[in-house]
RNA sequence: GGGCGGUUAGCUCAGUUGGCCAGAGCGCCGCGUUGACAUCGCGGAGGUCACAGGUUCAAGUCCUGUACCGCCCA
């Protein structure tokens, strides 16, 4: 017999071998004799004992040992307790009774060897467990417990999930709770510690008598004896959290008013590893106690890693790099919790990367300065129009644009957050915000806020105030301190309510919808990239401004309306910016194009020609790749096989590859 | 042993009924004190979406298998 805790041997009631092990299997059925005190082993056949390992027969002490017990139970052996509470060798253990484990251990060693029982001693890795904090060697000892039957209470939890009254997201973890649920085994909730609640059970010293009560008894129920005492031991933390939900809302009171208005409640919202200790337990527990399950979500967040991919957890020497308030001391609330909500999708884990939260808190600061500019635009208790008061016509192509733009993103983001999909919501406003609103709308504003017309500097004030607005009641669950001090900020006529955090949610206002404005805005900021492109390519210095021609073809009215958008945003010329329908190329021009537009740009004695053949026959190359694959893909099964709106849209796609394609021959031609 | 997740740009990650040229932040290269912001602006480079098959007009996305990394349960 091998062991690797020779104390234990006193408390051995069986020998177990595997039934397949044809070197013991005989053996099933007869007696082997503990040297110790002559005690008969009853030799049983188990499948749990591992023929490879060690001499494949293994001794069974159940009261020492979780899977010995089990063994024991399985073999009607008995469980002998030779330890006491203190780790101390009990009358159990006959001549070794007051020893440690530790001195039993040895003084069996060598009792063994003396009488030449002991074979060899080698060297073994084991997993006996420790304590976390002062490492000593925890002993496993058989002890009375209380338990909870927890059947019932898991059958109630899988019909209230499998009928989808409540859900789980991802649904994947649904699977992981039903299996859970399916092989739950009876709950220990006895804990020997000295904190929590503890057990309501009362043992009378007298008659003996065992009970539970709701009130702390005085005398014994049976007998009226006053020599009673309660169970020392506290319940398990996880069932004082599973009562959760509705212990906080004044239960057992059933008529509580915060019992009555919050609970059950929509979202229980954790992380996946707490799905088995703790929304099990509320589900079970409420449902018991309530009548109902607790939530009717349960969304399932990723756990956060370190950049080794480590669980953080409190013991590590290095957790308070991972302390949310030293993250949040050196970024603030906000980014470290955009940074949460953003960077990862649900049940995924994620390495805390502090780039990422740098990047989310200059997004706070990009927000705070965009706002800080508008603000200074407007004079001290100027009253700001609101948009329902603006004339249509005092909208232009950059206002309906965005406000255009405005609609999509609320629309968008609501849906996302009904769906649960916060990450893609949360990104969706940052783009906006940062790369339309500010990169774009903004700059665009500057054209009226800087000119001298105030009927137009009040159009462009209520824009970006609405824009501003809404984007930050959208942006708030994300960002709550920064966007409600923001709030705060802004001029009351543009605002409903007391304070951002009860404003109601933006509702999209289908009317903004502007397919044209947004299609003219997309072709201008195609025109805008292409001359910053050029300008950077000849090292044209970023303040100065040039001239250009641009032949707009249909669009000339427009264009011409918004030369002074055009002019500020590309820096060009504004007096010398000539917008022309069809236009006859200057010499020694660089030109751009834009769908089928071209804008020249007379750099005079800058432009290297042959650099410009190059780029224009670079741009036409890739665009006739493309060409040719639109028009094979049209020419086949797919314009008869895809749906209609998706070979529209190739088409139209082709269409317009086609006209720039056309326009960049053009160019080409005329420069060799 | 059973179950699950991951593998997409140098790094950290998005990409949810399959459908325009696969995206972001950071990093990198070039330019910049343009009257909100250098925690910034403008321009740019960078990916055979782990691999092998299959389904489909169409695959990062669906199916099968393989490899590697990780987690949960026993």
């Amino acid at each position: 017999m091998a062991t690797t805790r020779p104390e234990t041997i006193v408390g051995d009631t069986g020998v177990a071998v595997n039934p397949s092990d044809e070197r013991w299997s005989k053996l099933i059925g007869r007696q082997a004799i503990l040297p110790v005190n002559g005690r008969a082993l009853p030799i049983v056949g188990d499948e749990a004992v591992e023929v490879e390992f060690g001499t494949g027969a293994v001794k069974v002490t159940p009261a020492h040992d979780p899977t010995d017990y089990e063994i024991g139970a399985r073999h009607g052996l008995d469980a002998l307790n030779v330890l006491t509470e203190t780790a101390q060798m009990n009358a159990e253990a006959g001549p070794y009774v007051g020893l440690g484990c530790d001195e039993c251990r040895q003084a069996i060693v060598a009792d063994f060897e003396r009488e030449g029982l002991l074979v060899k001693i080698e060297g073994h890795q084991h997993a006996v467990g420790h304590c976390e904090r002062c490492d000593t060697i925890i002993e496993p000892r058989i002890s009375t417990q209380w338990f909870v039957r927890t059947k019932p209470l898991a059958e109630k939890s899988l019909d209230t999930v499998r009928s989808g009254e409540m859900r789980i997201i991802p649904a994947r973890f649904e699977k992981i709770f039903f299996h859970w649920m399916e092989n739950i085994r009876d709950w220990c909730i006895s804990r020997q510690l000295w904190w929590g609640h503890r057990i309501p059970v009362w043992y009378c010293a007298e008659c003996g008598q065992e009970w539970s009560a709701v009130e702390d008894p005085t005398t014994c129920p049976q007998c009226g004896s006053a020599r009673i005492e309660q169970d020392p031991d506290v319940l398990d933390t996880w069932f004082s959290s599973g009562l959760w939900p509705f212990s906080t809302l004044g239960w057992p009171d059933l008529e509580s008013p915060d019992l009555q208005r919050f609970f059950p409640t929509n979202l229980r919202e954790t992380g996946y590893d707490i799905l088995f200790f703790w929304v099990a337990r509320e589900t079970m527990l409420s449902l018991e106690l309530m009548g109902q399950a607790p939530f009717s979500t349960v969304y399932l967040h990723g756990l956060i890693r370190d950049e080794h991919g480590q669980k953080i957890s409190k013991s590590m020497p290095d957790a308070w790099k991972y302390d949310p308030l030293y993250i949040i001391d050196e970024y603030g609330t906000d980014a470290l919790r955009y940074t949460l909500a953003t960077s990862s999708s649900p049940g995924n884990d994620m390495s805390l990367d502090l780039r990422r939260i740098a990047g989310a808190r200059n997004f706070a600061n990009k927000l705070w300065q965009a706002t800080r500019f508008i603000l200074l635009n407007l004079a001290e208790g100027e009253r700001v129009t609101p948009l329902a008061e603006l004339a249509a016509e005092q909208l232009l192509l950059e206002d309906r644009w965005i406000l255009s733009r405005l609609y999509r993103v609320t629309e968008s983001v609501t849906e996302l957050m009904e769906a649960y999909q916060y990450g893609e919501a949360g990104r969706q406003l940052r783009d906006f915000i940062w790369d339309e609103f500010c990169d774009w709308y903004i700059e665009a504003a500057k054209v009226r806020l800087y000119a001298e017309d105030e009927v137009a500097k009040v159009a462009a004030k209520t824009v970006l105030l609405t824009v501003l607005e809404q984007a930050l009641r959208l942006l708030h669950p994300f960002m709550p301190y920064v966007t409600e001090v923001i709030w705060q900020a802004l001029p009351p006529e543009i605002k409903a309510g007391e304070a951002l955090m009860i404003a109601a949610w933006p509702q999209p206002d289908a009317a903004r919808l502007d397919v044209a404005a947004e299609e003219r805005l997309s072709l201008l900021m195609e025109l805008v990239r292409g001359i910053r492109n050029v300008r950077a390519e000849y090292h044209v210095p970023p303040g100065k401004r040039i001239a250009a021609l641009l032949a707009a073809g249909e669009f000339q009215p427009l264009f011409a309306a918004r030369r002074e958008l055009l002019s500020s945003l590309a820096r060009l010329d504004a007096e010398q910016l000539e917008i022309v329908a069809v236009a006859t190329p200057p010499a020694q021009a660089a030109p751009v194009v834009a769908g089928e537009l071209v804008i020249y740009l007379p750099l005079a004695g800058l432009v290297d020609l042959e650099a410009e053949r190059r780029r224009l026959r670079k741009s036409l190359r890739a665009l006739e790749g493309r060409i040719t694959g639109s028009q094979r893909k049209l020419a086949g099964p797919f314009a008869e096989r895809a749906p209609a709106h998706i070979v529209e849209r190739e088409r139209a796609l082709l269409v317009e590859l086609q006209g720039a394609a056309t326009q960049t021959r053009a160019q080409l031609a005329r420069l060799e």
